[in-house]
Parts: structure tokens; C-alpha cells; sequence
DNA sequence: ACCTGAACACCGTTCAAGT
DNA sequence: ACCTGAACACCGTTCAAGT
């Protein structure tokens, strides 16, 4: 059914993240990936060394935009969390998105240019190298770490009617009245609100640590 | 060699523990899990329905002590970076103890404990239910985040030798002059400084959004 | 109730051999 | 150079059958 083409990297790789849209993250195997690309199991390993050279890659091709996208003239406290805003937008656009990076270091080119982006404009907010190198890294966990979790709430069977109905029964009024007060944002319906309070916390956060607080005019 | 005992489930979650410590969480199978235990494969399977329900348990345990360790009476923000230290504490008592958390959801007591603390701590500093809940979430995933990326590093082979060598391959003075110049820092060889520099940033975030800002003498 | 033994349906990776 | 075909050494999970 599919020609058969002469493989490439690029088409391993654009093959991939669709079985991964199809998969999911634990569905992606190199022999589901070998089938896609109508070819035997191990010829994919011609292409990439490991499964984990060929994950890395995927992470990296999601990255593509998102450094490049930026406007350009606007201050540092618009732009940060505009970058921040796009590497969650690159994480959504496939399945599993934000899992491909959890606990994975990959220097390669996408992911070396949202990294310098992000610590130039905070070098630019007047941070330090170290002090801008950290805040980056306190920013980035934060986006990776709460789209993990809204993927994972999305990917829940039952659109995550058991998974509230287990927190339910594991809640008690007496032991955890903060729990149950907050009942209703723990399971987050609204993500989009979820997120933009958590960027703007470590926004606040950054700005506080920052020598000077340029105002957008300021900084014109 | 063992003792033949009856498996209890918290037989079973201990020697689990001591396998992740020998094995890592990718060497923690069922198998060796069993062979640990001296039973034979299917055995494990009577006392936890799966692995995924085994995982769960296994973080909850690294949980246990840390809502409890908190001393009274002090003020909420000197309380909530105690708290994080204590989960980061917890994570780093096992090899892979982060990693265990990524992704994962399970409203077991331990974990639960942790939260309402938390939440609890961030109410008594002024926030709404709403906004304690999210703060929560962005504090908890900078401790798990950057534990994550501290036990990789950790657990990186020749010391790390060969991923440093990797980044200096990718980083290019002309594109990248902040990464290059904040260099040292991404490795990361202070790990404590590290995170101290993150939580007092989100600290920051979460005293910025806070209404009042009680200082340690008005909270007493 | 608790465990054995064996099977089912998979994995990632390697590598001689082909073209 | 690029891919096949087959193998190696594993996985998680299930389940009849034993005790």
C-alpha cells in the first residue's frame, strides 16, 4: 500500500510523531514504527542508533517554531512568557508531547535555540548568566511539568470520571478540608486558566528576583 | 536463600524499593521483583493488580514522613519551603525517586497528606482555595522536576563526561553567547544551590500573588 | 487464601546475509 | 548504502492447577 520510498531521517521522523498521534507514547515501538514506514523491524535502526536517538529527535522536530516565532522589540517580561507560551502550544501538537521531554537531555539544535532565547532574554531582564540559566530552568520544568499533567488528564478513559471518582473516595472533609475545598480546580476543567496562573506565579517570581523592574515602556 | 515467608503487601513494597535502589526504575521489572522477593513470577500479582497499582504504592511510601515533619507554628513562608525540601528530601531517598512521580496520579494518603498540607499552608497565607490549589501545583512540579533532572544527572554514566562533552559539541559561541556564557551553570555541578535558587523563586511568584505579606514576626 | 508453572502476546537490539 | 530475516534476551499479564 505504501510505496516503497527510500527512507530518510526526515521521513522516519515525520512517521513517528503520526504514530505517535495514533499511539501514544507507550504504543510507539520501533516495530509498530518498522510497519508504518511499510519496512521490516530492523531498518529503522539503519536510520537512528536507539529508540532513545529517535525520541530525542522527535522532541527536538516539535520544537521547530517555537524560537523563531518570537516578535521582536518588546520587553523582556512580554516575550518570556510569549516563549513560554509557545513551547506549551509545540508540547499540545502531538500526543504525549510533553512526556517526550520528561527526564530527557537532548542538546540539539530546537531545543539549544529555545534555551538560548529564553536565558538571552532574561540575561536582557538583567539577571546574571547563572541566576538567568536557573530562572530558565525553573520556567521550562514548570511549562513541561503542567502539560504533562493536562495530557495526561486528556488521555484519562472515561473523559476521567474514575480517576475524580478516585480522588473522591481517597478525600476525607476531616483530614483534608483544604483538599476538598479546592476539590474543584485539582481536577483543573479549565487549563488554559490553570496554566496562564502558574506562568504568571513564576513570571512574578523572576521579575521579583530581577535587579531593576522595567515597565513595558521602559524598555521600548 | 530466603526465608520462605508469606508475602505481605509490605513485603513486597519494601524489597520493591530496595530493587529500585539496586536496579533503577527501567531494571525494576515484575520479574526481578519476584526473584527478590523468592517466589515465582505470577506470585506478585496476588498482592498488587498490576504494576502501574505496585508504582503507585511505591511512591506514596517515599511520601511518609514528609507532612508530618513540619514544626508548628512558624509562618506560612518558612513553612512551605520546609515542605519542599522535605519532598525533595523524600525523591532523592531513592534512586529514580523522582522519576517515579512523572506523570503520575494517585490520591493515596501520603500523597494526599503532602497536598493538604500544602494547600493548607498557602490558605493560611491568604490565597483563595483556587489559587492555593494552582500555587501548589506549580511548587510541586519545580520539586519533582528538578529532582528528576538532578538524579539523571546523578545517574549519567563517566560521571557525565560524555553528555558534557555533547553540549560543548552542540553549543556554538556565534548562536548561542548566553548559553555559552551561562555554561558552567547548566550542568549544574551545586545541585543544592540549584534548587534553593528555584524555590525562592517560586516562593517569590507565590509571595507576589499573595494578598498580605506577613513577615515571620506578624505571623507568630 | 496464596502461590506455581506455563503460556500469550509482545518488546529493543543485533547482525549475517542479501541487493 | 540500505534493508531483510531471523534470532537473542527479555517484558507485563493471565490463569488453570496445585496446596
Amino acid at each position: 500500500m505504501e510505496a516503497p520510498v527510500r527512507l530518510t531521517r526526515e521521513h522516519v521522523l515525520a512517521v513517528a510523531l503520526d504514530v505517535l498521534d495514533e499511539a501514544g507514547l507507550d504504543g510507539l515501538t520501533m516495530r509498530r514504527l518498522s510497519a508504518a514506514l511499510g519496512v521490516e523491524n530492523g531498518a529503522t535502526y539503519w536510520h537512528f542508533r536507539s529508540k532513545q536517538e529517535l525520541l530525542e529527535h522527535m522532541a527536538d522536530a516539535l520544537l521547530a517554531e517555537v524560537a523563531t516565532e518570537l516578535p521582536a522589540d518588546r520587553p523582556w517580561d512580554e516575550l518570556v512568557p510569549a516563549l513560554a507560551r509557545g513551547l506549551r502550544r509545540a508540547l499540545l501538537s502531538r500526543r504525549d508531547g510533553a512526556r517526550l521531554f520528561s527526564g530527557r537531555f537532548f542538546p540539539l539544535p530546537n531545543a539549544l535555540a529555545y534555551g538560548e532565547a529564553l536565558v538571552g532574554l532574561l540575561a536582557a531582564a538583567g539577571l546574571d548568566p547563572r541566576s538567568a540559566a536557573w530562572a530558565s530552568d525553573a520556567l521550562t520544568y514548570y511549562v513541561v511539568a503542567h502539560v504533562t499533567e493536562e495530557q495526561l488528564a486528556a488521555a484519562l478513559p472515561d473523559g476521567g470520571d474514575a480517576a475524580r471518582a478516585r480522588l473522591e473516595a481517597g478525600l476525607d472533609p476531616a483530614r483534608h478540608p483544604h483538599l476538598v475545598a479546592a476539590r474543584a480546580d485539582l481536577a483543573s476543567a479549565d487549563p488554559d486558566a490553570h496554566f496562564e496562573h502558574g506562568l504568571a506565579l513564576v513570571l512574578a517570581g523572576i521579575r521579583a528576583t530581577a535587579p531593576q523592574q522595567p515597565t513595558s515602556r521602559a524598555a521600548r
